[in-house]
RNA sequence: GGGUGAUUAGCUCAGUGGUAGAGCGCUUCGUUCACAUCGAAGAUGUCAGAAGUUCGAAUCUUCUAUCACCCA
């Protein structure tokens, strides 16, 4: 049966797919020859609510490069494939969902009922990426696919899994080692979901902002002297002042100013250092004050030089507060709205003035408890009390005023008069600039950051920081490229705490429990345990043998049950003498856990810990990790922390860091810009394969690469060639009868012997480059060769050999081609499994699927004939030096033409004669002609040591000739100037290698010949001319 | 502001010290029996600029310019 003239991807990968899948062709240690060397890589879980996009095509195709490799040469392989939980992510989906279904919102359905819905959705939905996966070729091991929630204890049927107790009993230990506490700092807080995000999940995008300046002014009327001076120390601007300027992006934040701070080297705010000054809002019966301080954050350059410090609201005050011992005042709710809570802003704001006197100090949680919002701001949304904020400030003329013409102003400002603007007024204006700030987005509700000061779980990394550290540093771990790791080292070397705690339902919940305190205080007591009878027992010790507990669904409810017995549970007597029955109220820690705590766990949790499975002893530590550049700190890092700190082992071998994929102009793709190529339309248009192959060839490591379809049109195209070849192949006969064959055919054919050697030479390049995950060097050798040098030259050259009289040459021919072309498959398969299967199996006689077959091992060494390399390499050049005289000469194509030869020598002469018939071929030669003198109009072609030429008498045009001739003259006389230049420098070959010199040597000779050679055919012309 | 990287053919990019390559595009020619998703031939470069190290620099060093990304 003929074969079609192309590759029908569309209808052949699902249905090669599904023969995979059927033959178990990727379970965990598929064609693992015995004994073998393990091979596993873990797949970077995409989020369950994930959809395939361009960046994990590039990283799936990496990783099933390999894996296929691997698989074939008969190691024991496993692609660990599963997903994330993806806590907030999900959560956002499955709630627009309910939103668009008209259901119950998620906090009226509450945390129960609403997890079912996410179990729901997840069983529906949850597959998508796995079955994109499979439309690239993924050839992960799906029994096993993991998910970092399975076993968790609302999972329905089906999902169950060790991953839940994997990552309680972690905390748990970690808990108990101290490495986990709770604290309160100020983390990244997510006003919409209302919860605390990791950096990963903030994106800084510069905004237009503006920037107020204010006037804070000194307290009991105190004055100083301003002064500014130029860099030589002169005055440049002296006057009294009874303020410090503040310039401010936030003047909401103001009403929670713990201080003023100025660098201790600012010599204009010297005087008044230490002083006290007036926050410049709230009613003014009340005004707080807070001190100037020296600080080393406040850089004297920018603005006033003097930076107002807000311990709760900002990243850098937060420091300044810390350094400083400066209390920080939370201003906002957990949805950013003004606080409302607590007591009348009087109360709060005296209590303030007095912690700044120093006649007080607050804890940290008496601190949080002050809400020093004023009465009227009270309950407003933070952009409304900040327009509130500024125009109290203004019409109490505190604002700094400049002429209308100040250049800060921006565009908007009038012309000053001597600029040629109108003159006016000297009325002066509150000084707002207009100019970009960089300001936090979450990436999920593209609502404004905030930072808050929350309590919250964190992870003590300083204490497990340090074995991460030097496994990359000694070596034991290898990241690539190079660059990556001083990414990787800045960030673990100045690493900060890691706060684990989401305010979220979806995700596993914090093993900790709180109940009162039998020795009284305001705060909980809280223990830490896998389960709640643990966490029961563990509260048993502290409350007695015959203490009664009930567990509440929250604090709230706690707290209800509490102060029904007990009017001030704060007073350790009250709760000691209770009457009655002792019902201990009970409740857990309504959190949960970063998802990435969860990821961090992924080597380990994937093969079954904390079992001591069979897996886990053969594939862990993993081998390679292939992974994206932006998330090296947030998983590679942790991951790295963790599997240190939990099993005291590395979690893998090799980081592989590839770079992003951007749209061809090299934009990142992003849904806004509409740039996005999703793969799946690509995969529709040209295949799976032509989709990897491109990814592939373009994975220079540490480059981004830009993606255009005309690349992967010429991919696709590359795989027709290679069906074509075969198809050529199996119309020749090639492939009857034939076996797969581990060695090679016994050639005598030059042709034969020469393929043969290129083919383990391209072998051993394309194992080279893998082996050093240059991706893109392995991808690239495959396709010279099989276009370049099989397509191009080898089939060609075996068509006089099928077609000739000698049946013997002819069949080992047919076996060298089976041969070659078997190679070609076999190698691309790892690059193109779709088209090379099915070529496979269309085919020859084939004991298994290529997914399985073994891939070659040939030695060039082996492989190679030196004399058939250099013969091949002759008639080539002969090839092409005839095409191109004939083509510059426009002599017609489908002319014969007859070829003189003069000076040919003995090796010249054998290489002609074992070839002629496809050089004949080839060149549309019709015969050769020994001679000593070439006839007028002959085109002359030097190879070697010998002339041929073309007798065109009558077609030729000498002038075109002779100009032909004269270029490549020109271009000969200059390399040969240029080695001889180099050879008659003595320091070039005193100092440079052997070998080179030797080369250099062996060029000039070469290059000599054949220019004189051009220069004889030139005076010819000229004679004749 | 700090860090990292880039700048090579019209475009997109390889190229870790030995005198520059690929794919696409472009020009010319070609439907004869694997393939027009093809074949043959061809043109195109001060390797961003400057200085240095070296027998020799696209490659190493320094500076400059421009761009990109990450972090503040």
């Amino acid at each position: 049966m003929a074969m079609d003239k192309t590759f029908d991807a569309t209808e052949a990968e699902a249905r090669l797919y599904a023969a995979w899948e059927e033959a178990g062709s990727f379970a965990a240690g598929a064609n693992a020859r015995p004994g073998a060397d393990t091979f596993s890589i873990m797949i970077p879980p995409p989020n369950v609510t994930g959809s395939l996009h361009m960046g994990h095509a590039f990283n799936n195709t990496l990783q099933d490069i390999l894996t296929r490799w691997h698989r074939m040469r008969g190691h024991d392989t496993l692609w660990q494939p599963g997903q994330d939980h993806a806590g907030i992510a999900t959560q956002m989906v499955v709630e627009r969902e309910l939103a668009k279904a008209g259901d119950e919102s998620r906090r009226e359905m509450g945390r129960d009922r609403f997890l079912e819905k996410v179990w729901e959705w997840k069983q529906q939905s949850g597959g998508t990426i796995i079955n994109q996966l499979k439309r690239l070729g993924a050839s992960c091991d799906w029994s096993r696919n993991a998910f970092t929630m399975s076993g968790a204890p609302a999972a329905p049927a089906g999902e169950d899994g060790n991953f839940h107790d994997a990552v309680i009993r972690v905390f748990v230990e970690m808990y108990e080692k101290g490495l986990i506490y709770r604290g309160k700092r100020l983390v990244n807080w997510d006003p919409h979901f209302e919860t605390a995000i990791s950096d990963l999940e903030v994106e800084n995008v510069e905004t237009p902002g503006q920037m107020w300046h204010f006037k804070y002014p000194l307290a009991d009327g105190r004055t100083y002297t301003y002064v500014e001076r130029d860099e030589d120390g002169a005055v440049v601007f002296e006057e009294e002042r009874d303020y410090i300027s503040i310039a401010t992006t936030r003047p909401e934040t103001m009403l929670g100013d713990g201080a003023v701070a100025v660098h201790p080297s600012d010599e204009r705010y010297a005087p008044i250092v230490g002083a006290l000054c007036e926050i410049p809002v709230g009613p003014k019966e009340h005004r707080r004050l807070i001190p100037i301080i020296t600080d080393e954050y406040p850089d004297p350059e920018f603005g006033s030089g003097a930076v107002k410090i807000t311990g709760a609201h900002d990243f850098n005050d937060y420091a300044v507060a810390k350094r400083g011992d400066i209390p920080c005042y939370r201003l906002m709710d957990t949805a950013a709205r003004m606080r409302a809570d607590g007591a009348s802003y009087a109360e709060a704001a005296e209590l303030a003035v007095s912690v700044a006197k120093g006649d007080r100090t607050l804890s940290e949680t008496e601190a949080d408890a002050v809400n020093l919002v004023p009465d009227d701001l009270r309950g407003l949304d933070r952009f409304e009390a900040r327009a509130r904020v500024v125009e109290q400030i203004t019409e109490e003329g505190l604002a700094v005023m400049v002429p209308p013409t100040d250049p800060r102003l921006g565009t908007g400002a009038p012309v000053a008069p001597e600029e040629g603007g109108e003159a006016r007024d000297e009325q002066l204006v509150p000084l707002i600039e207009s100019k970009p700030i960089m300001q936090p987005f979450g990436d999920r509700s593209k609502v404004v950051i905030e930072p808050m000061l929350t309590d919250q779980w964190f992870v003590d990394t300083t204490q497990i920081v340090g074995p991460a550290l030097d496994a990359v540093r000694d070596g034991t771990v290898e990241i690539l490229p190079e660059r990556d790791k001083k990414v990787y080292f800045h960030w673990l070397e100045n690493i900060e705490p890691w706060c684990i705690s989401r305010q979220l339902w979806w995700g596993h919940q914090i093993p900790v429990w709180y109940a009162p305190n039998p020795a009284g205080g305001t705060d909980w007591h809280h223990v830490c345990a896998p389960t709640e009878a643990e966490a029961l027992d563990k509260l048993r010790v502290l409350w007695g043998d015959d203490a009664e507990f009930r567990v509440t669904a929250d604090e709230g409810a706690a707290l209800d049950l509490f102060r029904a017995y007990i009017d001030n549970w704060t007073d350790e007597g009250a709760i000691r003498q209770a009457q009655g029955p002792k019902t201990i109220p009970v409740f857990r820690d309504p959190d949960v856990l970063d998802t990435w705590f969860s990821s961090g766990l992924w080597p380990i949790g994937t093969l079954g810990w904390p079992e001591d499975t069979d897996e886990l002893r053969r594939y862990f530590p993993t081998s390679v990790l292939i992974t994206g550049f932006d998330i090296i700190f947030f998983w590679v890092a942790r991951m790295m922390m963790m599997q240190y700190a939990v099993v005291g082992e590395r979690p893998f071998d090799t980081v592989y860091v590839h770079a992003l994929v951007r749209d061809e102009k090299g934009k990142k793709m992003s849904k806004s810009l509409g740039n996005v190529l999703d793969p799946l339309d690509l995969i529709e248009e040209y295949g799976a394969d032509a989709v990897r192959f491109t990814l592939s060839a373009m994975a220079a490591m540490g480059r981004d690469l830009k993606l255009s379809k005309d690349r992967i049109a010429g991919y696709r195209n590359f795989g027709t060639k290679l069906w074509n070849a075969c198809r050529f192949a199996e119309m020749n006969g090639v492939f009857e009868g034939h076996r797969t064959q581990d060695r090679p055919p016994r050639a005598t054919a030059t042709a034969n012997q020469w393929i043969i050697g290129e083919t383990a030479k391209v072998r051993e390049e394309v194992d080279a480059a893998l082996g050093a995950f240059r991706f893109n060097d392995a991808a690239n050798a495959l396709y010279a060769f099989t276009w370049g040098i099989v397509c191009d030259w080898y089939v060609e050259f075996s068509k006089p050999l099928l077609d000739g009289s000698d049946d013997a040459i002819a069949a080992e021919t047919r076996a060298t081609m089976a041969w070659v072309l078997d190679r070609c498959l076999l190698m691309l398969h790892p690059f193109m499994p779709f088209v090379t299967e099915e070529l496979w199996g269309t085919l020859g006689t084939r004991d298994t699927m290529i997914v399985h077959g073994d891939w070659p091992e040939d030695r060039a060494d082996d492989c190679v004939v030196p004399a058939a390399e250099r013969e091949m390499a002759w008639v080539i050049q002969l090839i092409e030096g005839v095409r191109s005289a004939r083509a510059q000469m426009r002599v017609p194509n489908n002319m014969q033409v007859p070829l003189l030869v003069s000076d040919l020598d003995a090796e010249g002469r054998a290489a002609w004669e074992a070839n002629a018939a496809l050089i004949r071929r080839l060149a549309r030669i019709d015969s050769l002609t020994e001679t000593e003198t070439f006839p007028k109009g002959t085109v002359t072609i030097p190879v070697g040591s010998a002339t041929f030429g073309m007798p065109l008498d009558g077609i030729v045009d000498v002038a075109a000739e002779m100009s032909r001739l004269e270029k490549s003259h020109a271009k000969v006389e200059k390399e040969v100037a240029g080695l001889d230049k180099r050879l008659s420098n003595p320091k070039f070959v005193e100092s440079a290698p052997e070998d080179v010199v030797a080369d250099t040597r062996e060029t000039l000779a070469a290059r000599r010949e054949e220019a004189m050679t051009l220069e004889t055919a030139l005076a010819r012309l000229r004679e004749l001319g």
